[in-house]
DNA sequence: AGCACGCCGACT
DNA sequence: GTCGGCGTGCTC
């Protein structure tokens, strides 16, 4: 006889305990998914095993059970158990939120009818291609750490159009050779059918396999087992395939690293960089993350020697990076064009579509006017749901949240005072294409944003006609912005660069020097040059000037210096705690609890990085109230922080039902 | 007595 | 989160 500590599958902070039980299968070992009586219905729950036990505390004696049915299908490794158990702690979640970032989300198809994902996915024949000088060295650092099987970490720093995924597929050969087996991971969905054609070319569509949400459960729970069980060497995917279930992982690549949907918007909200570090540490695999624009923390963390930098700073066939011209729209305001199209930009896409190439134009914002005020009361609809400014959305006719989605329609009377002076300001995409097509009526215009390719392959015929060249202008807004490669493009216009820069985060020079530098890696990748052309109300902001330069040591050398005097990460970490219920006051209450209890755990000294809970930003989601609270937690403190967070949930645990809940994220991606 | 309903609280 | 237990109070 023998016990196991399980962790049980019921969504509840009230129940996110281990349990012991006792088990009679010999074959059940930590991993293993087993079924256990639960509670006093004595339901069966399904289980995971996080540890053995030999005896069972003395207190529990009585009303232990026993383990009532083993999954011979489903199970774990210890790494992954490890990895989950160290999430929990590292991002506050619950075990059973951690043991299912490993899991199949699918059930097994229940007819075998799941398809095949890479149906219509051609194998992309690239052949061999030569590699350049620094290529080759690059290469070889990675594949001397394959060989010797050593753990190993790079960051592989090229600018767009220098060959990076070559390297990628260089790399797990050489590991997928020895035997081991490789996880790439892409920012989004999209990208993945672009590397994984590549990939089905080099290793063949059987040693491949793929994992993202969009995947039907049957075919996740199909390409899960397929990796479990060893039969493919190779998994690409978006985020959540950094949980890919191999048993030897040799090399893990996360490319374009600095993207933000690498960080996890739901529970546990996790950073893929972290996990893929923590995995291959555990696997004595090579981790290398791929960059043109490395995010500061990153970058910083290879100059202390975490990482080792690989540089590849020209591009692939030497192509020259495009000329960049920043244009001050204040200076155009005064001159009297209150246009979103500045002078210099309407020229420059004259001579370009004069010289038969196309112009592509980004602008972040979607819908024709980003608020909607009354000129006589001051009234500016808000969503009654969110509390947040509404935009208007021409084509519809509506104005619609662009948190929650919630449509409404646009008022022509102001609701508040009656006023027909309702007015709309600000402008976005839908604008945009207005203005260019009264100016260049004569050349074919296309729009990309959410709005206008929500229909099934409509962004793919979108892209494809820009592509053969028919659409001559392509105006969007960031699903445009990178991994494009259309080689006749001669001229890209940033409308607007402060818009990243004026959102509350410190994070948003970063995004803008991102934006600038990925927008104008789509400007000239042909034969001919190309042309950048920033249109910016702050042309003297550090990140639009090192943008425009196409700077990135000098952007990261202001951008360091800055978070170091604010102590923002790298050199710190903070932890957002987030506390919501349906009644206000509760959810007030309590973080005013935690606020209390967490100061009273740290030192005088440290008491003023907890800053007090205030009504969230999005201070109402669908009925639920939310407060904040921040905590800075300096750099190299956040298993303490970590732990009295932990053990204040543990207390509150074992108390009465509480009538909030308390959320952890950790280094959020927007300070909500 | 018989039952419907709602709240309480423990879960190995 | 979930389910059984149990108290309340209504109905037959």
């Amino acid at each position: 006889m023998k016990y196991v500590n399980l962790v049980i599958n019921n969504r509840s902070d009230s129940t996110d305990s281990i349990y012991t039980y006792a088990c009679e299968d010999d074959s059940v070992d930590v991993g293993s998914k087993v079924f256990v009586p639960f509670a006093r219905g004595n339901r069966l729950r399904e289980a995971y095993v996080a540890s053995l036990a030999d005896r069972v505390p003395e207190k529990i004696k009585e009303k232990i059970k026993y383990v009532e049915k083993t999954d011979g299908d489903i199970s774990l490794t210890g790494e992954m158990v490890r990895t989950a158990l160290w999430l929990r702690e590292r991002y506050l979640c619950r075990y059973i939120d951690a043991f299912k970032c490993f899991l199949p989300a699918g059930e097994k198809a229940k007819r075998r009818q799941s398809r095949d994902p890479f149906e219509g996915r051609e194998a992309e024949d690239s052949g061999v291609k030569r590699l350049t000088p620094e290529q080759k060295k690059a290469l070889a650092a990675v594949e001397k750490a394959a060989e010797e099987g050593a753990h190993e970490r790079f960051l592989l720093h090229g600018v767009t159009g220098s060959g990076k995924t070559e390297i990628y597929i260089r790399a797990a050969e050489k590991v997928v050779s020895g035997g081991r087996s490789v996880i790439i991971l892409v920012p989004e969905i999209s990208l993945t059918d672009q590397i994984t054609d590549r990939f089905i070319g080099r290793f063949g569509r059987e040693s491949v396999a793929v994992l993202h949400s969009r995947l039907t459960p049957g075919e996740r729970y199909d390409q899960w087992k397929k990796i479990r069980s060893g039969t493919v060497k190779i998994a690409i995917g978006a985020r959540s395939a950094v949980f890919a279930p191999f048993e030897d992982i040799g090399l893990i690549v996360v490319d374009e690293e600095h993207e933000t949907t690498y960080k996890s918007d739901h529970t546990p909200k996790y950073d893929t960089g972290e996990i893929a570090l923590k995995r291959c540490q555990d696997h004595k695999g090579i981790l290398i993350l791929g960059s043109a624009t490395p995010s500061v923390t990153t970058y910083k963390r290879a100059e202390e020697g975490i990482y080792r930098i690989i540089e590849l700073p020209e591009r692939y066939n030497r192509l020259r990076l495009p000329s960049v011209e920043l244009v001050d729209m204040r200076e155009e305001m005064k001159s009297g064009n209150r246009s979103i199209i500045s002078g210099r930009l309407h020229k420059e896409m004259e001579n370009a579509l004069k010289a038969e190439r196309q112009v592509i134009l980004l602008l972040n914002r979607r819908g024709y006017s980003t608020f909607v005020s009354c000129r006589e009361c001051g009234y500016v609809a808000k969503c009654p749901e969110c509390g947040l400014p509404l935009t208007y959305h021409k084509e519809e006719n509506s104005i619609v949240c662009h948190y929650c989605g919630r449509h409404m329609r646009a008022p022509s009377l102001c609701p508040q005072c009656g006023s027909r002076y309702i007015k709309y300001f600000g402008s976005g995409t839908e604008k945009a294409e207005e203005t260019v097509s009264q100016l260049f009526g004569e050349f074919e215009t296309e729009r990309v944003d959410m709005d206008s390719v929500r229909k099934k392959g409509e962004l793919e015929r979108k892209l494809r006609a820009f592509g053969r060249g028919r659409t001559r202008i392509l105006i969007g807004t960031q699903l445009i912005a990178k991994g494009l490669d259309f080689k006749n493009v001669g001229l890209v216009g940033i409308l607007s660069a402060d818009t990243a820069l004026n959102i509350p985060d410190f994070r948003s020079p970063e995004r803008t020097f991102q934006l600038i530098t990925q927008a104008a890696g789509r400007a000239g990748r042909g034969d001919e040059e190309g042309k950048v052309i920033i249109q910016t109300y702050q042309p003297e902001h550090y990140a639009v000037e090192y943008g425009s330069r196409q700077d990135y040591k000098g952007f990261y050398r202001a951008e360091i210096k800055f978070r170091e005097y604010m102590g923002y990460p790298p050199f710190s970490d903070m932890f957002q705690m987030i506390f919501t219920s349906a009644d206000r006051q509760e959810a007030e209450k309590g973080a005013f609890k935690w606020y209390e209890k967490i100061r009273g755990a740290l030192d005088s000294e440290e008491r003023n990085n907890v800053f007090p809970p205030q009504e969230a930003y999005m201070s109402r989601i669908k009925d639920t109230y939310r407060f904040s609270m921040l905590i800075k937690c300096p750099r190299g403190k956040r298993k303490m922080y970590s732990s009295i967070i932990g053990g204040i949930k543990e207390e509150e645990r074992k108390e009465r039902k509480k009538k909030y809940t308390a959320s952890a994220d950790i280094n959020p991606y927007s300070f909500a």
